[in-house]
DNA sequence: TTAAAGGTAGGAAAGATTTCGTACGAAACA
DNA sequence: TGTTTCGTACGAAATCTTTCCTACCTTTAA
């Protein structure tokens, strides 16, 4: 079930099209408004303002911030990726398993996602783990 | 129909209220809008009909099928729980981490929400996979 | 030096989701 | 029987999200 014992931390709940333009800053780095409106046009028709509004409303949040000192501002993403991640996760992992990240991982096993690689690769990192 | 385009696969999209319904008949079972009323109202305040309406929309949705033989209406998920999880993971996955498990693994595996316990679990599990 | 291209800002429309008011029928019960 | 309680149906309002139009400014290039 969803709860937010948060009190002061603003949780980052980014919509679905603002996750899309942070999946694009946390591969490309800080970019202008172009640069993500052309890589989310790679796969998806979206207009350049549209884009640009997003990104505003974002930077209004406080999701991003930017740099106006130059005409084309540069947008950067304010949290962490790794704590946006985790918070993600958190919910996720509560919302799909009742907060049970043992489920997800059972889950994982079978998942046509998991590789044999991955699998090896989680094998060792346990070991390490536990070896410490 | 004229909300899902694609002719014979169904894409399981539920919204975050819809979540919170199927959350609940997932750990229920088969349920009266009533009872999934007063669960969801023990975290959170909704109107009876709110709580009514969208189980309808799920309904007509294809999301739930109902027992229309009692006054009481019974809904069930269509959709086999697992099925649903699978589908929301797989997007999870693509969407935070590239379509990579290995990686969702590797987050998880420093994750607050990861136990002692889990981590054994996982070992075992492994272990006997790698035995076959 | 002017036209074209490319940038931001802001509002409003369009869409999606969520909430609830109202109407009305069936059951429970005083 | 009459009235209260509990149920469904449906429309519409409220809210949130996304898209894009228009205005206007700056830079670039002819």
């Amino acid at each position: 079930m969803e709860r937010n014992h948060q009190k002061n931390i603003k949780p980052i709940e980014p919509t679905k099209a603002e996750l899309e333009i942070l999946q694009v800053l946390w591969e490309q780095g800080p970019s202008t408004v172009r640069l993500v409106n052309d890589k989310l046009n790679e796969f998806r028709e979206v207009n350049y303002t549209s884009t640009l509004k997003l990104m505003q409303i974002m930077a209004e949040k406080g999701i991003l911030t930017r740099d106006e000192s130059q005409m084309k501002h540069v947008y950067h993403v304010a949290e962490k990726e790794q704590t946006t991640k985790d918070f993600l996760l958190d919910r996720f992992i509560d919302t799909m398993y009742n907060g049970s990240a043992g489920r997800l991982m059972m889950q994982l096993m079978g998942n046509k996602k998991t590789s044999k690689a991955d699998l090896e690769a989680i094998k060792t990192l346990l070991t390490q783990l536990e070896e410490k």
